[in-house]
DNA sequence: CGGAAATATTGACACTGTCAATATGGGTAA
DNA sequence: TTACCCATATTGACAGTGTCAATATTTCCG
């Protein structure tokens, strides 16, 4: 069973999801169509329907590939024998950077009406980045009130904060004058307490 | 001049925007259409056109009306004699508040494809809502820094902030056994300075 | 009263997602 | 090899969509 090349044209599935995303990052979501991607790999018009059903699965299919790269795009560099402080770092960096890099994804991948919200696997891939969040909001030295709130608010504050600011930076509301060599490393040390490592 | 009935219909624009909002909350943004709200109104198919020109054009005029009212969710009970700390409380939760009950508006505010973005309307009621997230981020104790670094150092953490835990609360990303009772008054105090009013 | 302008309708077109029916080809057992 | 099955792909069709040009209707105003 060779994974490239088999059946009538090879592994059409992972042909359909390269089109689909360059046309989404090209022309945006409203200029994305099963049968652009169809003509762009050169099948039928019908053939995404035997790899995703419809629309909503070839889209969710595209945006869990999305949060397999984010995760990677937090982790890169951990091998190498970075401190605490360093890994959230690079985390938060990688996350900002996902989402300049692939904007109209990472639009799709908070969508609430064109995803399969309930698909297994896409739900796995959130909760990965999920998780190297929450790692984050344990590094920095937020916590208030007792011990057992501290994990859940600090999750909840982390991700609503680089959330927040990675899709405001690539929708472009923030002035530039403002953003001047700005980065989600010089937001968070505003509002952070003092480090305590 | 009566604005409101006059010409064949009456203000047609006004009948499209709330019929387009209705379709909007109930079948989502991908359940919206053009002719969907001249059937719910009563008048033909390309009656939009003379009003919006496009659909763009409605979602743009409809998602600035979101804006106005967002600024009057944030800005309601102001006239009491109320202090500082109580205006920038009622501001972040009306914020909330807004998101929660429009939820599938909220999400179309922030789309990058399916907008005018360059709409003066549209561009005036968000600097509305910003300079009011700005003064919230005044009253703040966040300052890190040089001064002339705080406002705009504040103001792009405050609204990454809300509106980061806004859409992720409306996605339903946070495990509810976190947001037990939660609000994002309680989120604030985890990562700000100690307050110094 | 009558023309001009704003407003609404009609009909058409290309494009879309989806489905049923059909065709094609590879894998496998006889 | 041969024959079959099944995954895969195609074809044709359908309802629905946004958009536009041409036309019709109503209101406004001189």
């Amino acid at each position: 069973m060779d994974a490239a090349r088999k059946y009538h044209h090879g592994n059409l599935k992972e042909a359909f999801l390269k089109a689909a995303r360059d046309l989404l990052e090209r022309d945006g979501l409203s200029g994305l169509s099963l049968r652009k991607c169809a003509e762009k790999v050169g099948v039928s018009h019908a053939a995404p329907k035997n790899h995703f059903g419809n629309m909503a699965g070839l889209l969710t299919a595209m945006v869990t590939t999305g949060y397999a790269e984010l995760a990677v795009m937090m982790t890169a560099d951990a091998n190498t024998n970075a401190d605490r402080k360093q890994r959230r770092d690079q985390a938060l960096l990688g996350y900002v950077d996902f989402a300049q890099a692939n904007p109209a994804l990472y639009d799709l991948m908070f969508s609430r009406d064109r995803l399969v919200q309930d698909d297994p696997d896409l739900l796995q891939q959130i909760r990965a980045c999920f998780v190297i969040l929450a790692d984050c909001s344990a590094e920095l030295g937020w916590h208030h009130g007792s011990l057992e709130d501290k994990a859940g608010k600090g999750q909840v504050a982390i991700w609503s904060l680089v959330h927040g600011y990675a899709q405001l930076v690539t929708a472009g509301r923030f002035k530039k004058e403002n953003m001047k060599g700005l980065s989600i490393l010089d937001i968070l040390p505003i509002i952070e307490q003092d480090d305590q490592n």
